[in-house]
DNA sequence: CAACTCATGTAATGAGTTACATGATTGT
DNA sequence: ACAATCATGTAACTCATTACATGAGTTG
């Protein structure tokens, strides 16, 4: 019998997480939540429906386990079909989703705005970028000093772990360069 | 009395086209449609319903036109309101909104995939940002070539136009640096 | 004893996509 | 005649966020 596939992405991404090591729920959404996960989030309210779907499909199970609360608490491991689908997906070609970035937006309309404000903006997303490129980069070298030639063997999770962080750091470092020299175009004109 | 403002991002959106020029509901999904703008994408099912809002909330009005169909095609232009509401909205700082990229999280299971499929998926996606950033560019010059000194007043839609298209350069230009380093991975390790 | 973390679940809301619906004009 | 373009409108659906709901164990 072929593998159900998930069909959602966010089911690709808990079965990511899976493959590497059975997770309750709850560790599910803290990995998923904001920054920890590279280019994917979710709310534990996505998850848990998202899961029992999941189950449905046979492409993951739970063992449940003493907790607290009035639940009882699921450790949640993918199975032979569910890393079957995960994998058959990996390198299918990604569906195209459009592109939605409110600074960027910002900038198409920053003719109307006043210089003042205009040059703020920008310093603060500047900031805040570099704030995160310096984190990703801290991380960088700790996986680097970490895992040496482990992160050249395309087999390894920690190469595929690499590869993500590699992405977010080339991104801010672009986004970073942008910024800067929106900046500078700004302060340019200010001058004169 | 203040100026209501949209709350929706893609009413800042259909605001910022507005604010250069009156269009119809039709020319303005054709505008936010992809790959024309920049970083901001609608369907008209989406834009009709805001424009009707956008009028309840005074940001625009329409001046009723002689149109084709059962429906009387309206023209929209922006209000002072509408004005207002979108300069301050410009340099107000953007929500930080979650960044979700399937291609990244493919990278993240990476390590379940067979060499040769993973290599095809990142060449096919290396393609398709070549083609997109040999595609901006050609736009970039001949928009040097047609505003040339404009592009360097920040008061002008051609700077805001420019700043976007500088933007989407700089991320087509990074993300085929980070697949083609991702290939030179690959290959390195097929190799041994 | 208050606040925080662990732990799951559902419901309401909002944002976005796709599909259904109508119909005139223009070009092949 | 047929297809494409112009032109608007609504409905169904999916995906994601936020809020509501419960409650034990740990830390200060």
């Amino acid at each position: 019998m072929a593998p159900t596939n998930p069909a959602t992405t966010l089911g690709y991404a808990i079965l990511g997480l899976l493959a590497r090591q059975p997770l309750s729920g709850y560790d599910l959404a803290a990995r998923l939540k904001t920054p920890v996960g590279y280019y994917w989030t979710a709310h534990h309210g996505q998850i848990h429906p998202e899961l029992q779907r999941l189950v449905g499909d046979r492409l993951v199970t739970y063992n449940t386990a003493a907790g607290p609360g009035p639940y009882a608490k699921k450790v949640y491991a993918i199975t032979r079909d569910g890393r079957a689908a995960l994998s058959a997906w990996v390198t299918e070609p990604p569906r195209p989703r459009p592109n939605r970035d409110e600074l960027v937006l910002k900038a198409a309309s920053l003719w109307l705005a006043d210089p003042a404000p205009a040059l703020a903006l920008f310093r603060a997303e500047a900031e805040r970028h570099a704030e995160q490129l310096a984190q990703y980069e801290a991380t960088r070298a700790s996986m680097e000093a970490r895992y040496g030639e482990r992160l050249e063997r395309p087999d390894s999770p920690e190469f595929a772990e690499y590869v993500t962080l590699r992405c977010g750091i080339s991104y801010e470092a672009h986004r970073l360069r942008w910024c800067r020299w929106v900046i500078a175009r700004l302060e340019q004109a200010e001058a004169q």
